[in-house]
DNA sequence: TTCCGTCGTTCACAACCCTTTTACATCGCG
DNA sequence: CGCGATGTAAAAGGGTTGTGAACGACGGAA
């Protein structure tokens, strides 16, 4: 496993995502937000209504990947390459297996939030909503 | 599910009138947008008077397929073939099928817009309308 | 070195959702 | 008025996803 950490750490170069408040080709956005999370993605932290969240690596990679990309869908693919790096073996569940685990740590904390969509036969996309 | 997805992938030149927000440095034909619906074929997503609305795999190949080509009947064959794939079975219903989910979720949303006209022993076209 | 806890991966199975098919009501047109 | 075409709910079926558990690898502590 390596120590270069495939590629989450820095701002996509294609995003374009007219979030909305401020301009995206600085670096600066290292810090993302959505209702009560807050992902530092400088510090590597999570903080979900102001306390702390302890993610894995592998968990906060794949929340980072989401995450930079909020409503923009994500093929398992495409997920894997951001997070695993490489192309995703055939059979792999890995990324479903993350993306329940993120969940639970998620809305464990945060109950009336639903972060992450599944969409069936495709993959999955951030989409931060209140219930 | 791999790359080549039927459909989805001349863009022609897609009807424009609110100009100004895209981004310039390339073709932004990848976000159609038919009043308060926005089809954004790179995010995979729909929105609806800015709000996102989810569709399944089939459903939203289909709004792709007649959204990318406005004002255009498309016979049923051609739909089977740009969102199916390969040459429509005979007594196929699935297009008139998809279409009616397609117009359930777009107009229960939109109330006061028609999106897909139906083009009576021939097919359907994407005409977006204020009614 | 050995023990122990954490993390990542794989596996298996149940539950779920999507797609397709079917059936019937309705509509359009001659 | 009659027949084919269309709209759409509902059933059937099968693929997809959610998730606990087992397993091994790794790293730290004693």
């Amino acid at each position: 496993m390596g120590a270069g950490e495939p590629g989450v750490d820095r701002p996509a170069s294609a995003g374009r995502d007219a979030a909305g408040q401020e301009d995206s080709t600085r670096p600066a956005e290292q810090v993302l937000t959505a209702g009560p999370l807050v992902v530092r993605l400088d510090h590597r932290t999570v903080l979900a209504d102001g306390l702390s969240l302890v993610l894995t690596v592998r968990e906060f990679h794949l929340l980072a990947a989401l995450a930079t990309r909020p409503e923009r869908v994500l093929s398992r693919e495409e997920l894997y390459g951001l997070v695993w790096g490489g192309a995703m073996p055939g059979e792999d569940r890995s990324v479903d297996v993350y993306v329940s685990k993120l969940r639970n740590k998620l809305e464990s904390r945060l109950p009336h939030w639903r972060f992450i969509q599944t969409h069936v036969g495709f993959g999955y996309s951030f989409s931060p909503r209140h219930l």
